[in-house]
RNA sequence: UGACAUAUAGUUU
């Protein structure tokens, strides 16, 4: 089912659910959970749904339910149906199921995808007043979320409480943040938070690197941009046409045509073509 | 003994 999922044959992919349901094999979560992300790939959250009453119609274990539910909450989630996001975390307490960390992070991404930050907020005080402790996906989703909606001293209170409770970020943090870094001063920012994951043993990656590469171009530091392209490439970090693409658009700031078709160039050398 | 599943970050405003 994994295997038809990602090559795009969702529809196969839940005939096989349907195939082993027919011949009475039994609900193994995963197997749910597979189709019900397939379904969450190309979109088809009423199919995520359909998937999900299956499950439930078996009346498996609790932490199947569990898997079950968190899967279809991220399914239309990130179809951006919060009606029905909001109907699943109702009928997954209704239920008597206690929702998880997968649950609230899922919930937290909805929200943000729809621009709601102040509901991913409320998330975080329905997790802690119902004693599920905050992990770092979740600290991380929420940080997302709030800097989708230009909230950054809000994620940076968020930041500050992971750290106090003894949950150090991690490359995605980093990567969050810096993306964060819109205003023109931000560069600054964006060079400390740099120098504080090379001293807490964090390596960026490409992501992290193109997150800061349009910092500087924001910034209209270009020339800050090239040499921290240059020095990563050095060092070792993968680069992937994300990288080259921001590095361009900030050169592009300044108006240098030459340099991009050298940066064009030198991407296609390394066996990268235009995206 | 082993394999398999659900949540988070980057370019194109």
């Amino acid at each position: 089912i994994k295997a038809l999922a990602k090559g795009g044959q969702w529809k196969r992919a839940l005939q096989k659910l349907d195939e082993m349901r027919g011949r009475g094999l039994s609900a193994d979560p995963v197997v749910y959970t597979a189709a019900i992300g397939a379904c969450e790939k190309y979109g088809q959250w009423e199919k995520a749904l359909e998937t999900l009453s299956k499950l439930v119609a078996e009346k498996p274990p609790v932490y199947s339910l569990m898997w079950g539910y968190n899967a279809a909450i991220s399914a239309l989630g990130k179809a951006k149906q919060m009606e029905g996001v909001k109907d699943l975390l109702a009928t997954m307490r209704a239920s008597g199921l206690k929702p998880d960390e997968y649950t609230y992070a899922a919930m937290m991404r909805a929200t943000g995808l729809n621009g709601v930050w102040e509901e991913s907020l409320s998330m975080l005080s329905e997790m802690e007043s119902e004693g599920v402790r905050p992990n770092l996906v979740v600290y991380n989703t929420l940080i997302a979320s709030l800097l989708k909606g230009d909230q950054n001293d809000k994620a940076n209170d968020i930041l500050k409480r992971m750290r106090d409770g003894g949950i150090p970020p991690d490359v995605r943090t980093y990567t969050t943040i810096l993306s964060g870094c819109k205003r023109a001063v931000d560069w600054k920012r964006a060079e400390s938070l740099l120098a504080e994951m090379d001293s807490v043993g964090i390596k960026p990656n490409s992501r992290t690197l193109t997150a800061v590469l349009k910092v500087y171009g924001d910034a209209g530091e270009v020339d800050r941009a090239v040499a921290l392209f240059e020095e990563c490439d050095e060092a070792g970090l993968h680069m992937d046409v994300f990288c080259f693409n921001a590095l361009m658009g900030a050169v592009l700031k300044k108006d240098h045509g030459d340099k991009v078709l050298e940066l064009y160039g030198m991407m296609e050398e390394r066996g990268m073509g235009p995206d």
